[in-house]
DNA sequence: CTCATATAGATGCGTTTACATCTAATTTGC
DNA sequence: GCAAATTAGATGTAAACGCATCTATATGAG
């Protein structure tokens, strides 16, 4: 395709399975899928994120929110869980869930135990947003990914990146 | 690992080819694999680009340009060129390049026969910027990637994520 | 040739981002 | 039980971002 080579000092001797561990520089290969994930993302992140706002509709974040607020269901979660789980910058999440909040998609309760804290839930009116988001959403991610030949292919590279990140 | 249907309507009927193509709503593999590929993009760039900051180097998006440059040798490159092969906002990539003329790591030459551009060359000082750049950000992709058991399915795994870049 | 359209890049502007710092509540060590 | 350290979240700030628009040049149709 390319020469993606990246930075040369490729310092694996193939063949060896040297756990040295520090200060190493990645083989051709690993880069290459950096690369690639990378491009990946930035394309249909974009792809996505401005045509939602061509749609009148918020911005991609916005989707993870709710989306993982509703699987939670009547539990809740917490803002620091999101911000794990949706690798959000504090400040970043701070702020977007207060507009969520004032615009009554999220709601905060401060059943917690916790007073630092709220319990934060969906309301109907954000569950009704996420779905209406999902329709210009999905089909996108359809687009993109729907090119892969046959599914067990898809299903192991989509396992073989979810490891990757267990991993890390 | 997780639930991850990510927003129910799941249209792929297992076993047909319909080739249906409009409006159609990703698998749940393919979302899984858009999934895993936004968060690990999410996860790897903001740790390299701010072990850069912490380094004292410029951000992430710089080594792009000047690896970028760096590989056209002589011939160098037009602005319009890098934003598509390194997917930059055009206004950008336009101010980030200022930027980097400003601060003698790339030359910008009128040689070209179209006056509305010039032609963008890597200098020596930026040659050796992304040389520095490289002991920190090499590192972090090995990092990230050197879990992988087999090189044979590293290899696999971006080959058709490069396949999945080239056909959108 | 000339006017309309397209392309390369710059710039104004409002929003979002990362980082540092702050307040308040909680947990831990002694 | 209390001071020190930690944790949850809010907020100020500068930089980066996406989008719309602008200038200048190039291309194309008649």
């Amino acid at each position: 395709m390319r020469n993606l080579t990246y930075g040369k000092k490729l310092s694996h001797k193939k063949g060896s399975k040297s756990q040295q561990s520090e200060v190493m520089y990645p083989s051709e290969n690993e880069t290459q899928l950096w690369v690639s994930i990378n491009l990946l993302q930035q394309k249909i992140y974009r792809t996505v994120d401005s045509d939602l706002k061509k749609n009148g509709l918020p911005p991609l974040r916005w989707y993870d929110v709710l989306w993982d607020l509703e699987r939670q269901g009547e539990k809740g979660r917490r803002a620091f869980e999101l911000e794990k789980t949706l690798l959000f910058e504090q400040s970043n999440l701070s702020r977007l869930l207060r507009k969520m909040i004032d615009e009554g998609l999220v709601e905060e309760l401060i059943v917690s135990e916790d007073r630092r804290s709220k319990t934060l839930k969906v309301t109907m009116k954000g569950i009704k947003l996420r779905k209406e988001m999902w329709r210009t959403y999905g089909p996108h991610i359809h687009g993109f990914m729907g090119h892969m030949e046959d599914e067990a292919k898809l299903e192991k590279t989509a396992a073989t990146l979810m490891a990757l990140l267990a991993q890390n």
